[in-house]
DNA sequence: CGTGTTTGACCAGCGC
DNA sequence: GCGCTGGTCAAACACG
């Protein structure tokens, strides 16, 4: 594994939309550099399978400029990987952006090093042909070779300006993000009370369906203490004990127990299929099955077989209220590599559960981060899905069930474009599913019901701090880097359905 | 025979 | 203390 794993978004909406291109590059084989290159590896994402400029990192007009989404922690190991370095690096969420800025910064020097090696390509070519012409062609070669050089020095000049045009965006959305951060600490406070009351609400918005309130927001946890006894809840025993705590007051952990939480952190994929299981590459061993209270489907338990002593475990149960949803819980981290189909589910609910947890340990604020970027991501959803804690064992949800977000919502800018981007994760899990299996759709939302004036947000705000979420949170990056490998890696190592190239599908299809 | 599944028993945590 | 529930264990069983 590389030890980079940036994702490069595409900066020009309109291009996205227009031209849609395959804008992330999340491959860590792909170093931020080396994303121009035409790669021949099996995982490069654009290789023979697009018509796709080649170099999408090195933009042809000013007007496309790639923003660089480094992963805050410890890329050198994957996501799913369990170590102590990958918790402190969790710990120091809150540092993500200034590193951010640090890490504009060295793109800009990046920029310049990389003006340098042009530069010096140039000088190299005008010595090849200088040496074999004659004298007034060499100088005829001279003065193309200067313009050629002075179009580049130019371009350069423009990237540069752009640059800072882009971090100055950055540092706006950062404020946009801290406005929000704020406005929604004030929301919580109030609405804390209301959760139930809230809750019928959304029973109502949502045509009768009840939508679990599995994962309860860790600051308002209490409140909703009366409802998360959901039948089809897999966390009701954690939730049991994360509302022992008994006081509305938003928990915070120390680097110990900011361990012990990410251990335990768990992350729910919500997935409509037939299938009895969903395929995320990894080997399972079912050790056990029983009939949850208030759900006729019986949950089971898997854990990993692919290493011996690997303590990442699932529950795979069916929702009471849709049977056509499966629910699958996993927890835990992975202690050994991973074939990349199992990858890209890894590093998703690996990433989706760091995001929980550095939410959850380093400070209120971080929770709010993760809240935050699920509430605005898509703004035109409100109960799609749950991305939320319950400490001490964090939980996120990924729900995939719902099947609109087939065309992006405007007004196009960056964060739309993240968001149809992340439009795209569900093909990382519908590949994974059966063939039966049909969604496709993904909307990764908060249960944010209980706020009030969450649907009297204009789109601008909330697209605002989706901008500043989705820049400042390294652990969405993450997991967005991790669902776009996959589905490129998907696309060209498991043209059918269902079918990955390490024969992982029939013992997890079977273990059922 | 090896591997995986099934299923009843067991244990721990929690609420009453 | 008792009962309920979730989670796990392990013997029995099935399958290739």
């Amino acid at each position: 594994m590389a030890k980079t794993s940036g994702l490069s978004i595409d900066f020009d909406p309109n291009y996205f939309l227009i031209h849609n291109p395959p804008v992330l590059n999340s491959f860590p084989e792909d170093t931020p550099k080396d994303t121009n290159k035409n790669n021949n590896n099996n995982k490069t994402m654009f290789s023979g399978t697009t018509t796709t400029p080649a170099n999408m990192s090195l933009p042809s007009t000013v007007d496309r400029f790639p923003i660089k989404f480094d992963c805050f922690y410890d890329q050198t190991r994957p996501s799913f990987l369990s170590s102590d370095d990958d918790k402190r690096k969790v710990v120091g969420e809150l540092d993500f952006f200034a590193e951010k800025n640090d890490k504009l910064v060295d793109d800009a020097d990046s920029m310049h090093t990389s003006d340098a090696g042009l530069e010096l390509n140039v000088n190299i070519g005008l010595n090849l042909l200088t040496t074999n012409t004659s004298t007034d062609q060499s100088t005829m070669e001279d003065k193309k070779a200067n313009n050629e050089v002075a179009v580049l020095r130019a371009k350069l000049v423009q990237m540069n300006a752009e640059n800072e045009r882009l971090k100055e965006m950055l540092i706006q959305a950062t404020e946009n993000y801290n406005s929000m951060k704020i406005h929604l600490c004030s929301l919580m406070m109030k609405n804390g009370g209301k959760a139930k009351e809230e809750d019928e609400e959304n029973k109502k918005r949502n045509g009768g369906i009840v939508v679990p309130r599995q994962f309860i927001d860790l600051g308002l946890a209490v409140a909703a203490d009366a409802d998360e006894s959901s039948p089809s809840s897999p966390e009701g025993k954690s939730q049991r004990e994360d509302s022992s705590g008994g006081d509305n007051k938003v928990p915070r952990f120390d680097a110990d127990q900011s361990e012990a939480a990410m251990r335990k952190a768990r992350v729910s994929v919500r997935a409509r299929s037939e299938a009895p299981m969903i395929t995320d590459g990894c080997q399972w061993r079912k050790y056990g099955q029983k009939m949850a209270k208030g759900n006729p489907c019986p949950r089971a338990y898997y854990r990993c077989t692919m290493a011996t002593g690997c303590p990442v475990r699932k529950q795979v149960q069916r929702c009471a209220e849709d049977r056509t949803i499966l629910i699958t819980t996993y927890e835990g981290n992975h202690n050994h590599p991973l074939p990349p189909s199992a990858m890209s589910m890894a590093s998703t609910t690996s990433s989706a559960a760091r995001m929980l947890v550095s939410g959850s340990t380093s400070s209120p604020d971080g929770l709010m981060n993760s809240n935050l970027l699920t509430t605005t991501l898509l703004p035109c959803s409100s109960t799609m899905a749950t991305i939320s804690a319950s400490t001490p064992f964090p939980s996120v949800t990924l729900d995939l069930t719902q099947s609109s977000f087939s065309s992006p919502p405007p007004p196009y800018n960056v964060a739309n474009s993240v968001a149809v981007t992340a439009a795209l994760v569900p093909q990382v899990f519908g590949q994974a599913l059966d063939n039966q299996s049909k969604f496709s759709g993904i909307q990764m939302s908060k249960d944010l019901d209980r706020m009030q004036q969450g649907e009297q947000n204009s789109i601008a705000d909330t697209v605002n701090a989706a901008t500043a979420a989705i820049a400042t949170d390294p652990s969405f990056a993450a997991a967005l880097a991790a669902a776009i490998t996959s589905i490129f890696e998907s696309s060209q190592s498991h043209p059918n359905n269902g079918h990955n190239s390490n024969g992982n599908v029939t013992n997890t299809s079977n273990a059922m």
